[in-house]
DNA sequence: GTTGAGCGTT
């Protein structure tokens, strides 16, 4: 049950996507990755929730939702 | 600014 969250600001924390996402089920983990040599954010982030259910709903709400400016993009993740 | 790590040879 992993999503991808993409074009995210890079204001947006792993707390900020923990609070959204759990507001349409269970989020069992939020990982955003920073990027190995600056250290900044790379503007994505990949939540994992405890059901299909969960996913369905959240990306249902929260593709194209409006976050500091930005639209997400939320999706099944790819395999890494 | 669109698909995760870190160690260090998988």
């Amino acid at each position: 049950m992993k999503m991808y969250v993409g074009n995210l600001s890079y204001d947006t924390t792993k707390q900020d996507i923990e609070t959204l996402f759990a507001q349409h089920g269970q989020v069992t983990d939020v990982h955003v990755p920073t990027d190995r040599d600056t250290g900044r954010p790379r503007g994505f982030a990949f939540v994992t929730m405890d059901s299909k259910q969960s996913m369905d709903n959240a990306i249902g709400s929260l593709d194209g939702k409006n976050v500091d400016g930005r639209n997400l993009r939320v999706n099944e993740a790819r395999p890494r």
